[in-house]
DNA sequence: TTGGGCTTGCAACTCAGTTGCATACACATT
DNA sequence: AATGTGTATGCAACTGAGTTGCAAGCCCAA
């Protein structure tokens, strides 16, 4: 997403250790416009270096939980991984394509106002909203032409 | 949710031979509030008789493509099934609690107005908008007090 | 009664992710 | 240098949810 990110600061400024896998690992999902599958993710850092699915794994765990990354589900039996929020990363909406299963990030304008205003309903606590679009992507409509 | 549904009748308007056990299938999603996984579905069914575990699975695919029920993702592993929009069950957003992972429905006014009027956005075809909240639900709540 | 099509069952498989345990490396203490 | 402690990584085996291949049972038509 963004290049300028300092992807072992960001690591140290969350209490976590830059480990070079774990710098591959967040650059991975951070230099994508979309957020990836773990299947992607490792063939990403496969490019640069070696690293074990477990280890993959136990990496996104770890980012998820210390907020780093987000873990998104896609409507399919596999999550994706994308940035966790920032200023340079505001909360959005996503669109998974129904056809070939990509999902991408959707303006954050598109998010129906006020649906961050929540509150306690009945007697739940709402926390998140998480809003999905799908459809067909543009690349698969040209492939229909 | 509708103790009045005749089940085998929906099924034959939609085109479906109702088989006692597709009749049990949809039944036992029909006559819960909020959507079942898999392995509750089979368990109630299995309280009236017996069956597969394929079958199951197949029957959902059916009803599902027929629009009888719904998919649902809850945001781990496991679909959800609901049933699907009719008059008596219009659209609606749904709750998942994080700690215990149940679904449970919302009333179809917390859907953000307008949030069905999603045109082609760029150069996508969008067909459906999921909106799934996320926190605490009632019985977790009250079991930490 | 033969054949085709649908419904169901069983075993084995797939896929994404997890667990258990071993190894490796880093840094501190003796 | 030797030892210990903790964290990071790897490998093999496992799990859970769903799928595939194939066979058996059943019904209705020719």
């Amino acid at each position: 997403m963004c290049e300028r990110c300092n992807y072992a600061e960001m690591l140290e400024g969350h209490g976590v250790d830059p480990t070079p896998l774990r710098q591959a690992v967040l650059r991975s999902i951070g230099e994508e416009s979309r957020p990836l599958a773990a299947v992607e993710i490792i063939a990403a850092v496969r490019d640069q270096m070696s690293i074990n699915k477990v280890t993959l794994y136990r990496i996104l765990d770890l980012l998820v939980d210390r907020g780093l990354v987000k873990r998104l589900s896609a409507g399919d039996r596999a999550f994706r991984y994308g940035m966790g929020e920032t200023r340079h990363h505001p909360e959005h909406p996503h669109f998974v394509c129904s056809q070939c299963g990509v999902m991408e990030c959707l303006e954050p304008d598109l998010l129906p106002a006020g649906i961050r205003k929540f509150q306690i309903k009945g007697k739940r606590i709402i926390k998140h909203v998480d809003v999905r679009f799908e459809g067909i992507c543009e690349s698969c409509l040209k492939a229909r032409m």
